[in-house]
DNA sequence: TACTTCATTGCAAACCTTTGCAGCACGACG
DNA sequence: CGTCGTGCTGCAAAGGTTTGCAATGAAGTA
């Protein structure tokens, strides 16, 4: 892992010369306020003068310092997106979607990535805060409590995370999990195992809850194994655990973890979907392209970029901070009001689910372990799932 | 895709109250400038004086304005990391590695996607240049003179491309195209396609420099089709194409390409290994979950994170930019030293490349037309590729 | 002509912090 | 007792920009 090879060379390339709108000022002759005023308020600003400013400017290569421009006006024109791991290929999307959103209202985004440490998250918030004018959280794993403090710093938008007082956008992972027991338990699954993701993450926990009840009124069992990494590595390490446990199907935290899961089953000679069923969560490009292709949870990633970009900007704008004139701000409590948002989600049946030991057979098929593979959930099935399709 | 709920609630939460170094001054009752020392030069405070503002500040919850801050000192501790696109598996290691390794000496990454867009790229340089110490440039999609000419604006180190006068991170892809292609002739393929990647990228033209030359030292024929869109369905839109040239294996830009490529032939009914063979370049994880797991050349991708983010520190700490002292700069042409670091590859043979039409029977298998699925290249194949497995 | 209105520009304070320099007190040394 | 060094602190300028206010001059109105 070395480097093969390192070449030096010395050169005398000029260095960075900052230039300033004193700069301009001085070649255009008019004050440093005129120049100040061409770029943030031309109206104000006589034509001619202005083409001669903006000449000298392009001229000598000026760029307004937004550092020093965010310390008066209070805006940066930034936006922090914090991000659990950029490595899960479920945030790219969401990532790309705020990023033009943001842009079209003349904002960019840093994406900074915590590796799933809410110390990290912590710090980071810290540091962004009075470089950017909000911070986008992403699937926060550190404490609501703790979130709420952060937010007096800096105004936050959450993703993935309710935390009453505060903005959030939600994706609706309970009914997703619902879907998902139904479609399971539809095509005769009655003992499903439900990988757990990390214990922090409020997706986690409402995907427990709303499978629980859906199994319970199915009146499958399920089975919790878990907490475990949201990665493939979490996913495979449990896939001597699903054998044993005898489970004919499994719902997955993510995508991720049952890409792992299928890949660990296949590595001890369990085959999917025939011996057991495994749905995961979150439709990334991924789940598409493995085999056999991932029936998931499909969530709206990139809706959420945007509606969080929305909220943000929305919320940031109605309330300057940073106001001039001395220290007043504790005296009058602003008055803001925080929407939460729920986003759909879509069960997306593909290959890796198939009729389980209560199948009640579609067709004339050999057994009841089910038809060959790339054999999605046949017609012959109902996926209500009330629970009247399994009778025994 | 529209959202399911909105809920709307108003409160009366504190704003956000700035609290400056002026106001813990206050408190503790000493001047702004001892408040400063104790956070930026502790060693210049008595220790008395330290706790007592260390307590007011805590009770306060000061917080430096790092943006304040790095006007008057000219560093931010931040670091610009621009990168083609993020949904790419690539990159996220990269990302990762400079990230850890900007923390430990006190900096934080700020991560920006351009979607493969040269101009994307030239503004967000500009946007970054002045809240940043230094950008790293991954892969970029623009110029050469364009980037020197940015160089001029803010630190830059650049990572997979070649610009003179520059600090720059390359990997050796050539070694590794020379080594995949060998690879192949060895298997017994003399007709090879390369599936090029972006016309703007320097790794491809290194690919396809090396490739051709190998092949023609080898005695095999290199077709080149391209330039593509670097990803999956940049991969799979040229199955086609690649079933009527009729090659035996082929070299793709990278893993995602070669990904959507087997994924093409599939759907075609082109089996791979057994009818062509792909490798890729990355080594990224998913090329060990696809069936076939993917025979690529792995790159360093960790390593050049943290040689660029030490590159870059080095060369920022040598010249101190924003000096104060009135607008000399131009006068001594700063001396700085560039290096070029070319870090290794290694070609990882996995199972989608098998025997071509060229090839020794190892042992006595079935036809020369290939093994069944999931045999990686058997051990009786040599490969050291130098040309002589081929024979006859 | 005198007065108002308007457009344009300059002035200077402010944003929050760092830092060279000077001042102060105190102990030590000659 | 005078001088010096040392340890700590305060003063004020500086960094690049925005912006309320005032000043200027010209045009319009009565």
């Amino acid at each position: 892992m070395g480097h093969t090879h390192v070449t030096t060379t010395t050169s005398d390339e000029g260095a960075a010369v900052p230039v300033t709108i004193r700069d301009v000022a001085r070649a255009s002759g008019v004050h440093i306020s005129t120049v100040s005023r061409t770029f943030s308020a031309p109206h104000l600003v006589n034509p001619e003068t202005r083409v001669r400013v903006l000449a000298c400017a392009e001229d000598l290569g000026y760029r307004p310092n937004r550092a020093a421009r965010a310390l008066i006006t209070g805006r940066t024109h930034n936006i922090g997106l914090i991000i659990a791991d950029i490595a899960n290929p479920f945030f790219p999307p969401l990532i790309k979607a705020a990023e033009s959103q943001a842009r079209h209202r003349d904002y960019h985004v840093f994406v900074a990535d915590t590796n799933e440490d809410p110390t990290a998250e912590e710090e980071l918030v810290h540091a962004l805060a009075k470089q950017v004018d909000g911070v986008l959280l992403c699937s926060p794993r550190m404490s609501n409590s703790l979130i709420e403090q952060l937010s007096r710093e800096v105004p936050l938008v959450v993703v993935n995370r309710q935390v009453t007082g505060l903005p959030c956008v939600l994706m609706d992972v309970g009914q997703g999990a619902r879907s998902a027991i139904e479609h399971l338990v539809g095509l005769g699954h009655r003992s499903i195992a439900l990988l757990g993701g990390p214990r922090s993450s409020w997706t986690n926990r409402e995907m427990r809850r709303a499978a629980g009840a859906a199994a319970r009124a199915a009146g499958a069992e399920l089975t919790v194994l878990g907490p475990n990494a949201p990665t493939e590595v979490g996913g495979s390490a449990v896939a001597e655990q699903v054998r044993r446990s005898g489970v004919s199907a499994v719902l997955a935290y993510n995508d991720l973890m049952a890409i792992g899961l299928i890949e660990g089953l296949d590595a001890l000679g369990v085959r999917v979907p025939q011996e057991v069923s495994v749905v995961g969560v979150d439709d990334i490009t991924l789940s598409r392209l493995t085999r056999p292709k991932l029936t998931t949870v499909a969530t709206p990633t990139g809706a959420a970029g945007r509606t969080a970009v929305d909220m943000l900007l929305q919320q940031d704008i109605e309330s300057p901070r940073g106001a001039r004139g001395s220290g007043a701000g504790t005296a009058l409590g602003v008055r803001r009001t925080t929407a939460q948002v729920m986003l759909q989600t879509d069960l997306v049946i593909r290959d890796s689910t198939g009729p389980g030991p209560y199948a009640r057979p579609a067709r004339p098929l050999a057994a009841p372990r089910g038809p060959g593979p790339h054999c999605p959930a046949g017609p012959g099935i109902p996926t209500t799932a009330t629970g009247d399709a399994v009778a025994s």
